[in-house]
DNA sequence: GACAGATTGTCAGGCTGATGTCAGCTTGGT
DNA sequence: ACCAAGCTGACATCAGCCTGACAATCTGTC
């Protein structure tokens, strides 16, 4: 679960990209629209947090360059109170969501939350496969009802495993779903995760597909 | 615990906000109906306490604004003695509650926490949560049946726990809870605050998760 | 208004659990 | 049988959290 997070406010980004990577987000950051604008593998992201309020090139423009190149990440505006116009031109320019600053960390997460839920084209907060239950809102996983005892990237690996129960996830998405661009980390690291999570769960929940990458199996 | 108050008097404004805040609310205050209008969050606090005599663009069409955008804060109008007029209007325009000028601070109080037992649909005035039980409207809390001796910020705390007991409280999210938005405080408030609370109801009913908040314990 | 006591933020230092890394082992495929 | 891929126990590191001590502030009392 990777998003880009386009700040000028060092303060307001730093606060952000933390809370965000706290509840398990992999964050890559842009303080400006420039950088944003040829950030690699856009597309590749769960969604983009776009603050309007940028100093250089409008982000409106940069929004809408998206769109023009196809680009259909989600993507949730930022403006300033009161910025009426800049709301409606917003999501006139193709943004999927708006939030208000300042920003209420819990209201971020919900709507960020409700993007994927839509682009999912699920209606539930609750995600299941199999034994297993995830609550992204309320940062819980169940087995078999009971609550799991998970750490932050143990339950963001579950996530990822729950959003394509019975699809196979190569090591390497992982690698890029969970951690940023700027950290960098072993195979190994993903193999010591899935082995942690799997003491959790059980061993045979995660089945390992050699050369290819893992699945969560759906048939207990 | 958050309550805005919107309050174009500053003496008035003065006087209610600190007795308010000596309660252990959170209180932010608009000047004038303008500032009101697009604050961030109103659906998030507690309740509005709104002065229907504001001289910029009136109270009540304030108050329909918000209604119609389908904000259902609870809302509480101060109206001057004798303005029936305004007070039926305002009940009309949907104000939960209203109360007249002067305004006497106990009866005020009175009438917030009515409103929250009425809007949290619950008809217990105790909230309960494992051995714990809290009483807004006394402002009392104990454990297993014996009164606890809790400061203000505790008893906020607790309360604030005892809300969603289960549930996972970010450190972030008591911040913002328990100070207002001009008071800068550090996380290490929080964590002392929550020390000294686990001292007086037990060190494991709080439990820590790390990086992303804390859980009131519902089994002993 | 001055004092005592309580409350609460701040600081510093210590503790702990989460997580990456390593090394040696196991497994599966050819 | 061999080898590459994956597994996992052990360990190190460090961010996050805890807490005692102190200081500043608030509260109530005389």
């Amino acid at each position: 679960m990777r998003v880009l997070l386009v700040e000028d406010d060092a303060e307001l980004r730093r606060r952000l990209s933390e809370r965000l990577a706290g509840v398990g987000l992999a964050v890559d950051c842009a303080a400006n629209a420039a950088d944003a604008r040829d950030w690699p593998d856009v597309d590749q992201m769960a969604a983009v947090i776009l603050d309007l309020g940028l100093p250089d090139g409008d982000g409106l423009d940069l929004l809408r360059d998206w769109r023009r190149r196809g680009i259909l990440v989600p993507i949730l505006i930022l403006t300033a109170r009161g910025n009426w116009r800049d709301k409606v031109e917003g999501l006139n320019a193709g943004a999927d969501d708006f939030i208000v600053k300042p920003v209420r960390f819990e209201e971020l997460q919900a709507r960020l939350h409700a993007l994927w839920r839509r682009g999912a084209g699920r209606s539930a907060t609750v995600l299941t496969a199999g034994r297993v239950a995830v609550d992204p809102a309320a940062q819980t996983a169940t087995l078999d009802g009971a609550l799991l005892d998970l750490s932050r990237k143990e339950f963001a690996l579950l996530h990822l495993f729950v959003r394509r129960p019975g699809h196979i996830i190569a090591q390497d998405e992982i690698l890029e779903q969970l951690y940023a661009l700027d950290e960098e980390r072993d195979r190994n690291a993903v193999e010591a995760l899935v082995s942690r999570l799997r003491r959790k769960i059980g061993r045979e929940a995660i089945r390992t597909l050699r050369g290819l990458g893992y699945r969560l199996e759906v048939t207990p």
